[in-house]
DNA sequence: ATGTCC
């Protein structure tokens, strides 16, 4: 007979939540049932977290039970003895980090069912790259601080040839109506429809953020944001964008919401921590019911930054275009932050994609790869295990403080130089190598999308690279 | 991601 006992991170790994309940728990268990064999005890463990009112006359369990219940009544959210089913796509290329995350993020009460994409890496709460079903709650962080980031392509009636011929306007033109940098705004302000939107004026928060939104619209902010031109190859003909086979200049960006959304993201996780109190490790995972008006408010914010980085983009390609005299022969822009209403097995669910890139069946997407490297216009193809999702880009390899310290600029002026690549701001923790390799992650996710194009960059612009690391 | 704590 063996001597069994348990310890706080068993009850841990089981979900309990943390407390006095693990100091008398463990001492009625190693009391009273160190003569039982592993799996009895813990299957009693699992019981007895899940049902404690059955276990309130228990002669050795009764006052583990009467805390557990009490806890529940205190708000503490109890997490599930096991988790609800999650794939993950290509995973030998993502981080043990992001992993972890994904496999908290399942165990939490509301989780329906996850989803892993093959360029995930280790974000606050949910991983980048993570997908999340939940029944009736929103979680902010799995939206994500940039609430609505997203992809906008530009297809125009352009020649090719005009990208080389006419390099002076096309760099020009990037750098005369793009604006970069945390905190950008315009001096002259652009407009657009979204800054009518009654939602400014309905909240507190939303009223004292207006200012700012009016003043940073159509500007791109910092990180991995860009805007570029280059060639978008077309293999097939595709009905659906109404393009012939061929090649043709486009514009492609990528930013979201600027302050805006991340005020509006930084207030409601607060609100959501107040209300809705996790085990230690899991709070940035923090949700909002959406039977309640804080649940209601969040999504009707989320909503709104979600359109105004949509129309951020619109701005931009709109002065890009004229500035080059172009007409606009198709259209293709997804959100990869941001949460939906979507249906998984029959039942109406919250499907959040913090990093991820819609993917339907049928709905049309863009996967960015690097400056160096292709982008894919894709289509999706409705898998359910994905809850109907795929990555939304490369992923990163290094993170920025090892590429400012490992890369030297004269390595990425040479890649660059390679591949024909004009680089406007930059810096080194965006260089090509800092990215997976775009076509590993494609093949790890070509049963989730169909690609019916490619885009390859020309003249870019970011912000401004950081200093170098020491 | 954001002028890095409303």
């Amino acid at each position: 007979m063996s001597i069994f006992s348990i310890t706080g991170n068993d009850l841990l790994e089981l979900g309990y939540p943390e407390g006095p309940v693990f100091k008398v728990l463990i001492e009625a268990v190693n009391q009273h049932y160190s003569a039982h064999s592993s799996a009895e005890v813990m299957g009693l463990l699992k019981r007895l977290l899940s049902d404690p009112a059955a276990f309130i006359e228990d002669v050795q369990l009764s006052e583990a039970a009467a805390l557990l219940l009490s806890v529940k009544d205190n708000k503490t959210v109890s997490l599930l003895p096991e988790p609800v089913p999650y794939k993950i796509y290509g995973e030998e290329y993502i981080d043990p980090n992001a992993m972890k995350q994904i496999n908290q993020a399942v165990k939490l009460p509301v989780a329906v069912a996850g989803a892993l994409m093959p360029d995930a890496h280790p974000g606050y709460g949910l991983p980048i790259g993570g997908v999340l079903a939940t029944n009736q709650a929103v979680i902010p962080y799995g939206v994500g601080v940039d609430i609505g980031c997203r992809m906008c392509l530009s297809i125009l009636d352009l020649p090719v040839a005009s990208l080389k011929a006419s390099q002076e306007t096309y760099v020009k033109s990037l750098n005369v109506h793009t604006k970069f940098g945390a905190g950008a705004e315009w001096r002259k302000r652009e407009d657009h429809e979204v800054l009518a939107r009654p939602e400014f004026k309905e909240t507190q928060l939303l009223r004292q953020l207006f200012d700012k939104a009016a003043g940073q619209l159509g500007t791109s902010g910092s990180g991995n944001h860009f805007v570029e031109w280059g060639v978008v190859t077309i293999t097939e003909a595709q009905p659906e964008l109404n393009l012939a086979p061929g090649q043709y200049v486009a514009l492609l960006s990528h930013s979201g919401s600027r302050g805006l959304g991340a005020q509006v993201a930084g207030h409601y996780t607060r609100l959501a921590k107040e209300l809705c109190e996790l085990p230690e490790g899991y709070k940035h995972l923090a949700y909002l019911d959406m039977n309640t008006a804080e649940g209601q408010e969040y999504w009707a914010a989320m909503t709104l930054a979600g359109d105004y980085a949509s129309a951020c983009h619109h701005v931009i390609h709109r002065k890009l275009i004229n500035a080059t005299g172009a007409t606009l022969l198709a259209r293709v822009e997804n959100h990869h932050n941001f949460a939906w209403k979507e249906l998984y097995e029959g039942q109406e669910v919250i499907v959040h994609r913090k990093g991820a890139t819609p993917a339907a069946e049928g709905t049309q997407g863009i996967i960015p790869g690097s400056m160096t490297a292709p982008g894919f216009i894709v289509k999706g193809k409705g898998v359910a295990a994905s809850l109907q999702s795929a990555s939304h880009g490369a992923g990163r390899v290094l993170s920025r403080n090892v590429a400012k310290a490992q890369i030297k600029p004269d390595e990425m002026r040479k890649v660059l130089a390679d591949h024909g690549v004009v680089l406007l701001g930059g810096g080194l923790d965006e260089a090509p190598a800092v990215y997976k390799d775009i076509r590993k992650v494609m093949s790890a996710q070509s049963e989730l999308v169909e690609v019916i194009g490619e885009f390859t960059p020309k003249y870019v612009r970011m912000a401004d690279g950081g200093p170098a690391e020491d």
